[in-house]
DNA sequence: TTGCTATATAACTATTCAGGAATATAACCG
DNA sequence: CGGTTATATTCCTGAATAGTTATATAGCAA
């Protein structure tokens, strides 16, 4: 039973959404929003908490600060990253709830 | 003032939860997502209703059949998608909140 | 100033992947 | 059966981009 409820979207809003969910696409990147959803970090705190280079974490935290979903400040020689779209929270959870309802409807599947 | 909320995710379920938004991360993708979202179409339609090629339309559409996003019934010569993951729908809901949040921000900084 | 630490950026490489062209498969009709 | 339509798949090429290495910038201290 389809649901048919949102509004169709413009094409232009189509790629502004698609780039948006293009950033939290990226493992790298959705490593350092989860590090992140815990408690604000620096840099190096965050090449710690996920294994990536330091180069790589600059790289995708400037990524995700030029599209707002963190904001940072400086701390003296550190740069302090913190979450700024709260809607990241709600999306990972929705996601998480989509791939619970996959796995289950697959065992069902398969039985 | 952070959040702190969702537990943190598994680096396996950080892999899975990333996959899944890259699928919604490509314009193609969320166009025929988007089509969908009005009412089950079939290939042409969706052909029709996105500007895309045949060859790439079922392309996308076999990956989001295989990610259960969509499923598809066969209707004599045609192949009837609709969406199965009644989620799509609040995660663009909730992106397109993001943006408008966004959007404020933005204006709210030149200002 | 020099030196040290933290972070950002630039350049390069390698991989991923979207799109197109051609072909294959499937389902119907005569 | 052959023919036609609808859809799927295979192969290929080009573009986007993640990751590494090296370097640059910023801030602090002596």
């Amino acid at each position: 039973m389809p649901r048919k409820k949102s509004k169709p979207m413009s094409p232009g809003a189509l790629s502004l959404v698609a780039a948006r969910f293009k950033v939290l696409g990226e493992p790298a990147r959705l490593s350092l929003l989860n590090a992140l959803m815990q408690k604000d970090l620096n840099v190096n705190e965050l090449v710690q908490a996920t294994g990536l280079s330091q180069a790589n974490v600059s790289k995708h935290l400037g990524m995700l600060a030029d599209t707002g979903f963190v904001s940072r400040r400086r701390h003296g020689l550190f740069t302090v990253y913190s979450i700024e779209d709260q809607g990241v929270y709600q999306l990972c959870d929705l996601m998480c709830d989509s791939i619970a309802r996959r796995l289950g409807n697959d065992l069902r599947e398969i039985a």
